[in-house]
DNA sequence: GTACAGTGTCGAAGCGCTTCGACTGTCCCA
DNA sequence: TGGGACAGTCGAAGCGCTTCGACACTGTAC
């Protein structure tokens, strides 16, 4: 039972050659690899060993093709280098993980292509599900797919999400946790350090509904509050604190939501004098790793990547079935590091 | 000619459909498309014009039985998140997009799978063609495809090629590079901080080139010279960094081979008096953004992501197209931004 | 006027698989 | 003791495409 090993260029076995050499129909083959009927114990052994003596493989574009099935998964993930990129790969790891544990592959889409790409892979049945990564507001490249009925997964929410399944940490409430852990300390005047402004000129949807969830959460709580978008780059990062100490003198607390920011940022308070969190508080929506790896391990929700690409292909597989999945927002966890703490409020009680 | 929009589960339209539509026999929709025999300008605008009409787009499956190719390029990815993230994804970036170009789709397939994986690919006519990233220097899973004939492209370079084609920074000349500026300066003692010592223990390639090459640079150049894995992680940093300063503490200058730890670094270095690059010279091996983004830019060799990511793809296609390659090493480019400079050599004059 | 090379088109034969209906036994229960 | 139910297997049709050889023309050269 030694697996012949196969010169590609060779002619592949198929499943009339383990047919023949198992001595059934090539029906049989099919029906032990598929288990969709009843085969007796010493049919399916003979099969097998063909199979493993052939070293067989069945084609997948004559089984796509007779079974309209393709075992694929299209995902479209956004390629940019400038934003996230560990928190992409966290999720593409994930949803590569799931297909395979589910014997699916994964077919990779560039997103920033236009729609054609979509259609191409739809209508010409390169896939049986698509996972859309990093959905902004709004997406024309979908709107052809809607109601369409091929099964759709979006990570994140647009705006109208129509039948389209969504999966997605809540943005809006990590905000309003970060709000309010900040609020529990007594802060009274915070900012939002944000993404980079192109984040939100191209309306990605995470980076909005935080927005929205820690404005809304602010004035809940009846904190003074004010959203800034941090460019990257230590020297950007630098201007931009010095412009915030300047303009906003009383705020105490940052909820920050940019993690490639976060070094820069925190040696910028340092050498200011702000030091964290005795002089300046700190709520980072990251991933745990790179909250742990600061120079102060940060309080911080966790984007939940493994969660929501587990929870995308779940819902993806469900609409394979048959099912139809609705959106499916992810509770926020905030883990406590020591990045915040009561507001020293220097600036008014006044200090030599 | 308004392309009708097509549920989907209508069943789609076939290239017989088309054929009908425009009144001519199918095979001749199918040399329209393929361009592979002379087609009237009467006839050809008519298929198109129903191609149009019906919004037609070829079944994947059914062309890759029939011709044997399925315009896919299998990428074998790592997505471990402890290393090189963003490198990772430049590579796949620029993968995918040069596909893409020539009309390719990318199957994305993660590595630390076992080799059936890369066998399910290849004999069950996944792809037509193989790229394999973040090769060590020893890969099993690789074996059943030596000699296959089977297109493979490795980013990296395995101890025995073989007959597979190798792209790759040339990464013993981006040490030499590194070691030769520091000694062009006046170092004597240099030390190579590398990525985790994980990286080293995995035996990839490219790591274990680059500590070669910095060994053997440094050899050449007569300089003292030590090599430390970095493990990631503020505090590691931190300890680490202690350690080099009492063990070491001649050492005036550092190869930097690892992204991550860099802000932490710098950091480190300037609370214990060492600045960059007065007191401490550092040259990186590391992509342009990041080198740019820290809190002092740095002299670095930029890893060419989009370079190895074409040529690799190109070889693919040149594999395709009947030609071998062998390998190739890209050269090595230093920017300087000023993180390195002649020591000062305060240990030996004494200083106040 | 016959031969001959193109040129443009068609029909049919697969590519390798799944799946449906049909067929042959067995077994069990009426 | 006959018949139905069921397990196990087979053969053939067909998924949608490519590609080969054949065929009908149209010119061009002798």
């Amino acid at each position: 039972m030694t697996e012949q090993s196969l010169a590609y260029g060779d002619r592949m076995p198929t499943i009339a050659d383990v047919a023949r050499e198992a001595g059934v129909a090539p029906s049989t083959v099919s029906y032990v690899l598929s288990g969709k009927r009843a085969i007796s114990p010493g049919t399916r052994a003979r099969v097998e060993a063909g199979i493993a003596r052939l070293g067989y493989r069945p084609n997948a574009g004559a089984r796509a093709l007779a079974s309209a099935s393709t075992k694929i998964v299209a995902l479209v993930a956004p390629l940019r280098t400038d934003i996230n990129v560990p928190v992409i790969m966290q999720f593409v790891a994930a949803i590569a993980l799931q297909c395979r544990a589910r014997d699916y592959d994964v077919l990779l889409v560039i997103k920033d292509e236009g729609p054609e790409v979509l259609d191409r892979i739809v209508q010409g049945s390169m896939a049986d599900a698509l996972i859309v990564m990093d959905v902004e507001a709004h997406e024309p490249r979908l709107e052809s797919l809607r109601g369409s009925g091929f099964p759709v997964v979006l990570i994140g929410v647009p705006e109208t999400p129509g039948d389209f399944s969504c999966v997605d940490l809540d943005f809006a409430a990590a905000a309003r946790v970060c709000v309010e852990r900040l609020a529990e300390l007594g802060h009274r005047d915070i900012a939002l350090l944000g993404p980079t402004p192109a984040v939100y000129e191209r309306g990605t949807s995470y980076a909005l509904r935080f927005r929205d969830g820690f404005e809304a959460g602010a004035a809940e709580a009846g904190l003074r509050a004010s959203v800034h978008a941090l460019s990257p780059g230590h020297h950007e990062v630098e201007a931009q604190v010095d412009a915030l100490l300047r303009d906003e003198p009383e705020v105490t607390g940052l909820v920050v939501h940019n993690e490639a920011a976060l070094p820069a940022l925190l040696t910028a308070l340092r050498s200011r004098g702000r030091d964290v969190p005795e002089r300046m508080s700190i709520v980072a929506l990251c991933p745990d790793d790179i909250a742990e790896a600061q120079s102060v391990p940060l309080d911080a929700v966790s984007i939940p990547a493994a969660d929501v690409g587990r929870r995308a292909v779940e819902l993806a597989m469900g609409q394979l079935a048959g099912q139809l999945g609705g959106q499916e927002l992810l509770p926020p966890h905030l883990q406590v590091r020591g990045s915040a703490a009561e507001p020293h409020r220097v600036e008014v009680t006044g200090r030599p």
